[in-house]
DNA sequence: CTTGTCTATGCAACGAGTTGCATAGAAGGA
DNA sequence: TCCTTCTATGCAACTCGTTGCATAGACAAG
C-alpha cells in the first residue's frame, strides 16, 4: 500500500489539509495516483494517531476552518525506509482493452463512439499536462533553474514527462484501435 | 467492476478451468488485467450461481480433475450490455512515480538500482510480447489472414500492440528517469 | 429568502483485492 | 521413503477502495 507514502510526499512538497490533498490528487498527483477524499481523510487520521503527521487547526475568515497537516519525523523516517525497499511492478487494469477484446463477440462498430470518447478525454489530459509543463518548467515565466539545481523540481518534471509520454502513447494507440474498428465495420 | 467481464471474454475466447484462467491472467490477459486465483475462483462461483456460466466436470488421468467453465446465455447478455455502457477512464497507480518524487527528500542516487530493476523487468515483458506477436500474428507460422477476416484475432492483435506500445513508452521514460537521477547524483 | 456552489470534514456499509493457509492427486528425484 | 513440484480448488481474515449520505459555514444568483 502506498497511499500513505503518496500523501507523505505531497505533504513534504507542501503542507495542506485533507481537502487540499484531495484536489492535488485530482490534478498534479493525478497522473500517477488517484484517491478520493474519503480515503485521504481516513488515512490522514491513521497517520496522525501513528505520529507520522502533525496537525494544526487553521481558522479561516471567508471559509470553513481547516486542519493543516505536515510531516513529522516518524513519517519522514517511514517514507525513507519505504523508498529503500523494492516495489512491485505496477499492475494494469485497463477496462477498455477488455471491451475491445469482448467486442469480437458483439458489435465492433458499436465501440467506435466509446473509443472516440476516451480519445477526447486523453487529448484533454494531454493538453492540461502540456499547459502545466509550460507554466512550471519550460515556459518563460517558469522559475529559472537555480544554481545549485533544485532536485525536487527536476524530479517533478521527469514524472510529468512520464505522464505526457503516457498520454501521447495512449492517443496513438487509440488511433490504431479506431482504424482497426472502422476497418472491421466496413468489411462486413 | 470488470473482473467478471474479463473472465467472460476469456471464456468466450476459450472455455477453461479456474486454474487455466489464472494462468491466462498471468500471460496474455496480463497486459491489461491482473487477478489472483482466489479472486477468480470466488467470482466464478458467483457467476455460476447467477447462471452466467456453465460448469462441466472433466476427469483427468494424469492430473487432478478440473471444472471446465463456459459462458451461458445470461453471461453473454451481461457482457453485451456492459459493452454498451460507457466506462470510466482507466486510473493509474504508479508506485515508482511516487518514489521518484519522494526521492527529492531522500537520496536520489539510491533510486538508480530500483529504476534499473524496473527497466529490466519491462524489457523482459516487451521481449515476451514481441515473441507472442511473432508467433500468433506476424510470423511465418502464424495463421494466415482468413477471408473473411477474423475480427477476434484482429482485436486481440490491436490490444497486444497496445501492450507493446506501453512497454516501449515505459522503457523510454525509464531511460529519461535514469539520466535525470544520474545527473542529479553527479551534481552534488 | 431560497437555492445552488464551493470549501471542509466525516460516518457507515459494502464490495473488491490481498495474504496466509489448507487440501489433494500425480510425478519425479534424492 | 520422503521431499518437492505442478495441477487444481478452496476457506478465512483482513485491508483497501468505493458509494451514498450527512453536516456546516460562506457566498452569490435568482
Amino acid at each position: 500500500m502506498a497511499l500513505e507514502h503518496a500523501i507523505l510526499v505531497s505533504l513534504l512538497e507542501k503542507p495542506g489539509s485533507g481537502y487540499e490533498l484531495a484536489r492535488r490528487f485530482e490534478r498534479s498527483i493525478g497522473y500517477f495516483w488517484t484517491a478520493t477524499h474519503q480515503q485521504i481523510y481516513r488515512v490522514l487520521r491513521r497517520m496522525e494517531t501513528d505520529g507520522w503527521v502533525d496537525v494544526r487547526e487553521v481558522p479561516q475568515a471567508d471559509r470553513p476552518d481547516k486542519k493543516e497537516y505536515s510531516v513529522a519525523e516518524p513519517g519522514r523516517a517511514a517514507l525513507s525506509s519505504w523508498l529503500h525497499e523494492p516495489i512491485e511492478l505496477e499492475s494494469v487494469r485497463h477496462d477498455l482493452a477488455v471491451k475491445i477484446r469482448g467486442a469480437a463477440f458483439d458489435d465492433p462498430a458499436a465501440l467506435i463512439r466509446e473509443v472516440e470518447r476516451h480519445h477526447q478525454a486523453h487529448t484533454e489530459r494531454l493538453t492540461r499536462y502540456l499547459a502545466g509543463e509550460l507554466r512550471d518548467f519550460t515556459g518563460p515565466d517558469a522559475p529559472t533553474a537555480p544554481v545549485p539545481p533544485d532536485a525536487g523540481r527536476e524530479l517533478q518534471h521527469v514524472v510529468l514527462r512520464g505522464g505526457i509520454a503516457y498520454e501521447r502513447m495512449t492517443l496513438a494507440w487509440l488511433d490504431d484501435v479506431l482504424a482497426t474498428l472502422r476497418r472491421l465495420a466496413s468489411e462486413r
